[in-house]
Parts: C-alpha cells; sequence; structure tokens
DNA sequence: GTAATTAACGAACGATCGTACTATTATGCG
DNA sequence: CGCATAATAGTACGATCGTTCGTTAATTAC
C-alpha cells in the first residue's frame, strides 16, 4: 500500500515532464514505462485507463504550479509586492527546463482540449478559474491596500496580466527570444502603473 | 496534373480545420482520409510522408491566416486604423468556428512544436518572426503618422498586442467567456493610449 | 481515339496504441 | 516466519498508426 503511493508520484513526476513535451494526448503509457524502466501492464494498473492517468497528471501538475508559484508569493506582504512576487514566480515557471522541459502543461493541455470534452477538460477549466480568482484576488487586496486605483477592473487586470504571461511563453519557448523577459517585466510595470493609485499608502 | 492540385487544396482544407482540433500531431492520415470518402493510399500519394502533409497543412493555415487577418487589414488607411483592422480581424479569426473548430492552428502547432525541432517547428518559427515584423512595421507606420509617440517601442508593443490576442484565443476557448472579446478591445485601447501622441495629426 | 501519364484504390507490412487477462514477485502485518 | 495482499511483469487482443507495393481507373496529351 505505501510502495504503490511511491511508484505513483514517481510515474506523475515523469508523466508531467513528458506530457510537457508530447502533450497529455501525445502521452503514452508504453513510453513512459519504458522512461522508468517498468512494465506497460505494471503501469497501467496504476490507473485502470488512459484518461485516469491523464486527469492525475493534470492534477500533478495544478499542485505543483500552486506549490511553486502561488504559494511562495503569499508569504510577500499584501498588496503590489505579492503580485509582483506571483508574477516572477509564474515566470520562472514557465522557463522552467527541468520538470518541463515542453513548457507549462497546463498551458498545452488547455490548447489541445479546448475543444475535447471531457473530465480532463472539465478539470483544466475548474484549475483555470481558481486561478483568476485567486489573481483577482490579489489585485482586489492591492486596490484595498491604496497600491491600485479603486476603479481597477481586477477582472480586466488579471486578463492582461495573463496575455502577458502568454505572451512570454511564447516566445520564451518557441522564438527562444532573449529579451522575452525584460519585455514581460516592461509589461507589467506599464500595467501596474496605468492602475496606479494617485495618492499610495505605501 | 491540373486533378492533383484540385484535390490537394482539397485535403489540406480539410486538414487545417481537423489539426486545428486534434493538433498537426495528432492528426491521422486514415481518419482524413475518411473525412474526405477516399482512400488512406489515394491521399498519401499526394504528400509521401506525414511530415509534408503536416508541412503543407501548416503552410495552408498561413496563408488563409495572411488572407483574412493581414491582407483586409492593409486596405485600411496607414497608422492606427490599419491597426485597429488588424486586430479586429485577428479576433474575429480567433473565434471562428467554419474551418477553425478547434482555434487557430498556428498557436495550437506552436504549443506541440515549440520543444520539438524539425521541418514543421522551422517554418512555425519563420511565420511567426514574419507576422511580428509585419505588426512592428504598423506600429512603425503610426509613429510615423503621429498617431502614437516617437519613442514608442514597436516590438514591446507587438509583444502586448500579441498577448492580449493570446489572452482572448485562450478564454473564448477555454473558458467561453462571452465577455472576452470587450476585455480584449478595453486591453488593446488602454495599450493604444498608453502610447498615444500628445498631439496628433490625425 | 489511342497512348502516356497521373490519380486513386486495396491489401498488407511492422510497429505501437490502450486494454484485458493471468502469473509471478515483492511487500507488510500478525 | 508465514500468510494475505498488493505491486509488478508477461502475454495477447483488436485497432490504428505511417508506409509500401502492385494494380486499376481516370485524366491529359498527341
Amino acid at each position: 500500500m505505501r510502495k504503490g503511493e511511491q511508484t505513483r508520484t514517481l510515474i506523475l513526476n515523469e508523466a508531467v515532464a513528458l506530457a510537457s513535451q508530447l502533450g497529455l494526448e501525445g502521452l503514452s503509457i508504453g513510453s513512459l514505462a519504458e522512461r522508468l524502466g517498468m512494465s506497460k501492464s505494471g503501469l497501467f494498473a496504476h490507473f485502470g485507463s488512459k484518461e485516469e492517468l491523464q486527469l492525475l497528471t493534470l492534477k500533478q501538475a495544478q499542485t505543483l504550479f500552486f506549490e511553486e508559484v502561488f504559494s511562495p508569493a503569499l508569504k510577500q506582504s499584501r498588496g503590489l509586492p505579492r503580485l509582483r512576487a506571483l508574477f516572477s514566480n509564474w515566470l520562472a515557471w514557465v522557463k522552467r527546463n527541468d520538470d518541463l522541459p515542453g513548457g507549462c502543461l497546463m498551458l498545452a493541455a488547455a490548447v489541445e482540449y479546448d475543444d475535447r470534452p471531457g473530465a480532463v477538460r472539465d478539470l483544466l477549466v475548474a484549475g483555470q478559474r481558481e486561478l483568476r480568482g485567486a489573481i483577482a484576488k490579489a489585485i482586489r487586496i492591492a486596490i484595498d491596500e491604496g497600491h491600485l486605483e479603486p476603479r481597477t477592473d481586477p477582472w480586466q487586470f488579471t486578463f492582461e496580466l495573463f496575455g502577458i504571461v502568454l505572451a512570454t511563453h511564447h516566445d520564451f519557448r518557441l522564438l527562444g527570444d532573449a529579451r522575452t523577459l525584460e519585455r514581460a517585466g516592461d509589461a507589467l510595470e506599464r500595467l501596474i502603473e496605468a492602475h496606479r493609485a494617485a495618492a499610495p499608502r505605501a
């Protein structure tokens, strides 16, 4: 019982890495098993179906994202510092190559499953909704703290922030543009500046 | 000789539609042939390899994009009107469902091939570089026309514009958010406003 | 209208896909 | 230790993958 959970996590971590390169659909049980040096059927027994493997792989990526991007940002002080930390962690996540050699798995899955109804898509949408809500909340806090002006629309701000991240992911991954990261930083600063409160409390 | 070209285009148009849903890698020759009511081997003979089919499919999508997004924008007057038309056509392209039921093929392929070296990726990068250059040029023209202030960085502007389109594609396709399109419009206006020339000539 | 050419088909290939079984090995508890 | 159970392996299945080959049907050129 304990050994099972152990190898399961081992499998899922490798699955996240592989799926970030090949996509959740391109991820095959055979190649995943080969990478881990175990048999196809032995690996399969842990999940019972490919969809279950896909679901748990995606969930694993979501957990990893929360732990590495969102959670550490919560340790920063409320308002702009926290928002900047979130953005910075997010960019680091986007460009990381060790366990995400193919870029963010959630973004890849979003493109893959946006027109493919099912449990994977549902999980993807739920995760995205949660993330957006959390960002919007961070922005609302920044307003309350007097860092951003009160008429700022949190959802609009979130939308534009997300756009910057997406463009960064695209340019960094596909074009390999070295200046992408500073462009992203400039874009964020401009976005903040446009909504900065006239008389900041901090 | 003439008949061949004819069915070839027929195949490629269907391939663009299918690949927009399943990706260029998920696109299979068998299912594509079945959709067109022809034999697998008959279809295959037109291309000789799957990679050639993928390349031509992507190229077809690029051509379609140029014709429907970029080319009509060139008919608008130089500067901001042309830039707005480009943006508007682009959004229409992103949300079109007839021949792109799965969203923009180039964006899907970008996620799929950003870490997969080869001819497909090369074509993708070339197309993206061309597009970026063309947008940057349109922005430079808007500066020359006195619509945007001279210190505007065309590449930074392009980067942020692209981010808005990416966020729109994501939200519209995955979240099905109805307010996405107006959010995109608002984002563009804010982007323009931030760089608008103090004393516009037009 | 006939010859040359091209387009399309049908069958089969080895490989790999996800999945279902059964058997074997390893683990954990009393 | 021994036994129950869980974890892994092995094998085989039907389906589908991209690709090859030989052949027929349709089109073009003379």
